[in-house]
DNA sequence: ACAAAAGTGTTCCTATTACACCCATGG
DNA sequence: CCATGGGTGTAATAGGAACACTTTTGT
């Protein structure tokens, strides 16, 4: 396959007989709860069982176009972050020979996904990240490398907006980092935090419709342009 | 390089034509100065250019396994501390074929080392973080990512102490800290927040041989066991 | 008028920063 | 006795944590 120059007595073909695929911890956000986003597979291996969203890599094709098309076509959304988490590598981790995954973790709105089983799959469901059962190959350790991400992220930084709507309240965000970091946050002081940040801002509409009691709240934005610069600058959005 | 008119989906094997590699950024410290171990390549690709430490992996064997043995080979020492950074998977990274490597990085203390040139390079040298030259493969983007990776885990926590030998002075710390964050710290702030971590001890010895003028430098020492207990505790060691 | 959620300031305390001199040793 | 590096304390400030009531709106 490969014409090398090297010297014949290494077998360096011997090398090209592994494969790599891509597996995706997808988060989305349901008010105070955290999900992640499982198949029922429909094949062997681990047929039947639940499992993250993952594909196998051509040798000839990128690992970013490839997660893009599996959480697009398993959430049904283009809009989403994502992030590399490593690279899994257990000897024993497929069983149908030296699969090395190379994990990611993905923030979505789940407003924006229509979930529908494509061919690879029996089922697609949203699943409480506190309550996952026992998933296929070594999911539960990606999954488990995901949530640390995720904490070590959320814990410091000014993130995860791609888990909310475009416009968003201040509860939503609260909600979104007690669900991300696993205890609750002092309101007031929360608030202050946020709205001192300068890519947060008012949009001076209100959350409607508004089912509840008492006034609707205010919707906010956050700058993504003055975000990204910023980012960009090396700013990091510390927060705590 | 392959032939995509071949009917993939049916043929599993055709997955199975990857290889993969691991690369180590070994960091090392000589004083004020952050060090990267470098082997100069005798075998085509990127003959006679500078690399990182790197090595294929065969199908069956363990990646974590394959990076000790590349460490403890390029170095001569067993003693060192790695962590992998993530799959570097640009289709083409590499001119003979699709081959993800796994990078690593590594830290271990310059005076453990025997630097002795293997059949794989011509040459192992240490040279300044600070500046390298254009290395083989994309081995400057790895370099850049562990780069990363020691700022961020050591602009929050205590850390790196394998750099240093098991008894180390202070202002030893301290010049590591420097080193790797690219700023000079306050002598005495610094000095305050180590010495009150619990798992910094007084050994009661002076730094010996010592040269200079002025008294020699008390010697301190990390309680590993109670480190490595607390860290499995999950307390952080937060120092900024 | 009441139930439910939004929104808003102040005080206290802890942690971080900035800063300069004395001491011990060797030449 | 002087040059060099080691080692030490305090005061000012900023940032984080704790805390409760008023406003609005729909029923």
């Amino acid at each position: 396959m490969h014409n090398s120059a090297l010297s014949p007595k290494e077998d360096l073909n011997y090398y090209f007989r592994s494969a790599f695929s891509v597996t995706c911890v997808i988060f989305g956000l349901e008010g105070k709860s955290m999900k992640v986003l499982l198949v029922k597979r429909n094949r062997e291996p681990y047929k039947d069982q639940y499992a993250l969203p993952a594909g196998m890599v051509y040798p000839n094709d990128s690992i970013e176009k490839r997660v893009d098309s599996i959480i697009e076509q398993v959430s049904g959304t283009e809009k989403f972050y994502k992030k590399q988490i490593r690279a899994f590598a257990d000897t024993s981790r497929h069983p149908l020979g030296r699969v090395i995954s190379i994990g990611y973790y993905s923030f979505l709105n789940m407003l924006d996904c229509t979930l529908k089983a494509g061919e690879d799959e029996s089922e697609i469901i949203w699943m409480d990240l506190k309550s996952l059962p026992s998933l296929a190959f070594d999911h539960n350790d990606i999954v488990q490398a995901a949530n640390r991400r995720l904490l070590a992220k959320m814990s410091s930084q000014l993130a995860g907006f791609e888990l909310l709507s475009e416009k968003f309240t201040l509860k939503q965000v609260q909600e979104m980092y007690e669900a991300a970091l696993g205890h609750s946050l002092d309101k007031r002081n929360f608030r202050r935090k946020i709205v001192s940040q300068t890519v947060i801002e008012e949009t001076g509409e209100l959350l409607s419709p508004w089912d509840e009691s008492g006034k609707a709240p205010m919707l906010y934005r956050l700058n993504k342009q003055l975000y990204e610069a910023m980012k960009a600058e090396g700013h990091k959005f510390e927060i705590f």
